[in-house]
DNA sequence: GAACTGACAACTGTCAACAGTTTTCTATAT
DNA sequence: ATATAGAAAACTGTTGACAGTTGTCAGTTC
């Protein structure tokens, strides 16, 4: 009768393939698998305790994903990206979100943008503690940011570009200093919101991500190999 | 020695799976594969002699891509698209390849513009006796036009967007009315990237993809079902 | 005659084993 | 010692079979 005495063993999904994809995006988004890294089949299929079949299927979405990158016979490996490709990601990216916060100012219901403040008043008290999660309160804010454009096509775009950016980022998650900055930002993006100036707003964002950007390389250049 | 010579069975992918997905997209892409029609996995795998491991995952790809939607248990399905999607979707190539336009106008070397300005005069002069193929030429224009920007992310966007497009406009392909405009309308922005007038590009592009959104409406309007 | 029930068929999800390739290691020769 | 050839190991690509779910259809009940 109830939900909790199935097989259990996948999760909503239920799918092993499905539950993998998942699973290991969030390993290489988080670093668990690191770029340049090879996806053994044998050990991974082990490790997440299914087989060979559904986790290839998996792979497959990840390539297409670009997270990975699949060479014939010779293994999948996690995909790194250089600075210069992390600013054209960045640029592109730029050109999305300028369009959707375009659309935004025009189209978005009054109640969406409040919504969206809200959401920042909740991040700045939760980040007084500490700033752990910040990013991921900044990605989401973000995504939501595109959502108020209601255009799917953009969204998904959007999701795509911005899954390789943060594969990119890697290990240089946001420093506590820059989080206050960013919060700011987000905020000064939603008051444009607010009174409809969408050139304002695209101008906001653009800012925004080019410092986002600027930080992420800062951290990647001082970064030296361990 | 010879490549010739090798089992050859599988092209130059060398992969099933990776074969089976340009076969399965060219399907989809040209119609074969019909809109809302399933993908039955025995019956591919069998039409294409090859196992169903390999086929999921070209269907994953597939799947990825947004060319069909895989529903558990119950199938995959050819993606269909309303006109209110077609429309998002237009309206998203428009803000990437206005981007793409104004970054070729600023950076493209003179010998690639000149290069494309070639290509259009061969496909005026092969376009004298019939219009077969002008969609084929009209994609491959786009395609180089992206390519101009040198920016890789944005051509995997486009290409992403593109085919999307392409499935959604479906049989409605170029009229041979409007392949002549089509081409007359990529003569105007080759000039313009000559001289390097970037906002008139984007502006020339955007008016080209809006007449070709009218247009595949148009078709997709009278069009009623067989 | 319409709605329900249960068996059957068709199909998707998964697995374990096989085949072919690439890589590694060892033994041999220079 | 270095380079080379060959065998062994590891791994990817593919297959055929099994398991579980969904959809169908005949038979039954109201």
């Amino acid at each position: 009768m109830s939900e909790q005495t199935r097989p259990a063993k996948l999760g909503r999904l239920a799918t092993y393939a499905g539950r993998s994809l998942e699973v290991l995006r969030d390993m290489i988004l988080d670093g668990t698998l690191a770029p340049g890294e090879r996806l053994n089949e044998v050990h991974l299929s082990q490790a997440l305790g299914i087989s060979r079949g559904p986790l290839r299927e998996a792979i497959q979405r990840l390539a297409s994903e670009g997270l990975v990158e699949a060479v014939t016979h010779r293994g999948v490996y996690v995909r790194s990206f250089s600075p210069r490709e992390l600013s054209d990601l960045y640029e592109l990216r730029i050109a999305l979100e300028t369009h959707a916060v375009r659309l935004a100012a025009r189209h978005a219901p009054e109640e969406r943008i409040e919504e969206l403040s809200r959401l920042l008043d909740h991040t700045e008290s939760s980040m007084g503690v500490d700033t752990t999660g910040a990013y991921p309160a900044d990605q989401d804010f973000h995504a939501r940011l595109a959502g108020l454009a209601a255009k799917p096509p953009l969204v998904v775009a959007l999701t795509d570009v911005g899954r390789k950016i943060q594969l990119a980022r890697a290990r240089s998650a946001h420093q506590p200093r820059r989080a206050r900055t960013a919060l700011d930002e987000h905020r000064a993006i939603v008051t444009a919101l607010t009174s409809r100036d969408g050139d304002h707003a695209a101008a906001l964002i653009e800012a925004h991500l080019v410092s986002s950007l600027n930080n992420a390389l800062a951290v990647l250049g001082t970064e030296e190999t361990d």
